[in-house]
DNA sequence: ACCTGAACACCGTTCAAGT
DNA sequence: ACCTGAACACCGTTCAAGT
């Protein structure tokens, strides 16, 4: 047993996670498990654990190319426009990437860090990189000096935006289908962003 | 073996359900497990398929008593007040018990149906119910006939809460804190109803 | 050095057999 | 009628031993 090197280790754990990410995506976080993995590689169980801590490590680098594949489709939607049509377009690229990679998008939210251990740095910075995306296309509609404002907004609208998809994909959100979930979604947007632009103007 | 009749039916139901709740709400839904539920009531693995249909089917009777202990709550928060009061009143009672209870509210949202089958109609009414009492409460804001306006609304700030929780739970907010949900919260009900009121004297 | 695979301590679920 | 517990097909993870 043992030695055999087909692979260099960066290879074998590009193969590990190519492996894992096509069994979340087509069965979910559920359908994931070490021994699954191994045999999908032909390798055995305990060389994920040579390359990896241990599973949620592995689903952990899943997630990160997760967000990274999500930026990607925020910064691809950026156009010209005033800033309510930038941040819609940032919300209908996060919902039709919710809807064509629905496991994997679920797979952030589904997935957590054992109770001991928090989510790295860098997963943390992935997270802010996807906030700020919203944050600079809202950003004209701030006097400056509103930082705090601006950085509230943001996060509340990101959080509404993630609720509406999460309820409609889960079906928890009583009659409100996936497809509905986009009226909900430029309902929240243009609402909200009405009520900010009206308080800002006051101040 | 068998024949020992010390419980009802009934009563054995029960015991299964207070045993799985309780290691949920210590453990998370990770931590359940149908021989663990047998070992704690001091029955064997077999008996939980006797009342139930499997271990979802537990989860899912778990769930319900969640969704009535939320509405419980939600209409005891309830006072008079002009709308925008009243639905801030039921975010708050609905922060609270998910900061009470977290464990036990994020069940409601972790555990998936299987693929195969839908949430029973009893499900799905429980939710309308909960969403039903943001509705009412929001009435006042909208001119009659407005119901679907209304109806919309409602999931808009159902949804919306739930998305500021459920990230900040999970600490996917990026520096937005349990605590801090609760401005967001706030924050969102406000500038969202400024706007749908805009909107609907527009109109 | 690299990888294996047996071993340990768990699962969900079923169902023949016991009282 | 009611309940058991062995059986089957799985897990995550470790680590001595093999090449």
């Amino acid at each position: 047993m043992g030695r055999r090197s087909t692979h260099t280790p960066e290879q074998l754990r590009q193969l590990i996670l190519d492996a894992a990410q096509s069994i979340i995506e087509t069965n979910g976080l559920a359908g994931l498990s070490a021994r699954e993995i191994a045999r999908r590689i032909s390798y055995s169980p305990g060389t994920i654990y040579n390359m990896f801590q241990n599973l949620d490590d592995v689903v952990l680098h899943i997630e990160a190319r997760v967000l990274d594949a999500l930026d990607e489709r925020l910064t691809a939607s950026l156009a010209d426009g005033p800033p309510q049509e930038k941040v819609s377009r940032l919300a209908d690229a996060y919902l039709s990437f919710t809807q064509e990679r629905p496991k994997l998008w679920n797979l952030l939210f589904e997935h957590y860090m054992p109770a001991d251990s928090q989510a790295p740095a860098w997963y943390q910075q992935k997270l802010e990189l996807l906030m700020s995306r919203v944050e600079t296309a809202m950003a004209p509609l701030f006097p400056p000096g509103a930082e705090l404002e601006r950085n509230r907004a943001a996060r509340v609208l990101w959080a509404g935006v993630h609720g509406i998809t999460s309820l409609a994909t889960a079906n928890k959100l009583s009659n409100v289908t996936n497809e509905a979930a986009s009226l909900l979604v430029r309902d929240l947007i243009q609402n909200y962003l009405a009520g900010v632009t009206a308080n800002a103007k006051k101040a």
